[in-house]
DNA sequence: GCCAACGTTGGC
DNA sequence: GCCAACGTTGGC
């Protein structure tokens, strides 16, 4: 079991759109790095959600319910998507400025790399979160 | 709305 | 193959 992290920008489609589709293809990846995370994931592998923009908050939980395919939103053999399903909200959001604040998740591509919109998730950083979100 | 950080593009 | 210029993302 792996776990990952993906941004999305609530104005654009956030947690909601999620658990009313309950499950989508995460399409239009166009970053070498966040697809090669995409190509990593595997089924049943769990998903951060989270919004970027005026939230910035980890806000829930998903999950991988199909490996990495051709994007149908491009013609470019590069790029994939996965689909994601909805798994649950979190008891509370975890705020950007908390995960900063938190020495355990000093490492996280979220703080170290803040562009990347797919990353992994170590196993204590993702129990440190889910912690965090009580 | 600004700007820093980063990835990508394209000229040489 | 280097690097400057540019575009985009995303936090503030």
């Amino acid at each position: 079991m792996n776990y990952w992290l993906v941004k999305s920008d609530p104005d654009t489609y956030g947690w909601d759109e999620l658990v009313k589709e309950k499950n989508t293809a995460w399409t239009g990846v166009r970053n070498y790095q966040a697809r090669n995370n995409l190509k990593l994931m595997k089924k049943g592998d769990e998903i951060f959600f989270y919004h970027s923009g005026n939230e910035s908050s980890v806000v829930a939980l998903a999950k991988v319910v199909k490996e990495f395919y051709q994007d149908p939103t491009t013609k470019e053999p590069a790029w994939v998507c996965v689909n994601i399903a909805a798994v649950k909200k979190l008891n509370r959001a975890v705020s950007l400025q908390e995960i900063k604040a938190n020495s355990a998740l000093k490492n996280l591509l979220l703080v170290r790399n803040g562009r990347l919109s797919v990353m992994p998730v170590s196993e204590k950083e993702f129990k440190a979160i889910m912690q965090m979100a009580g």
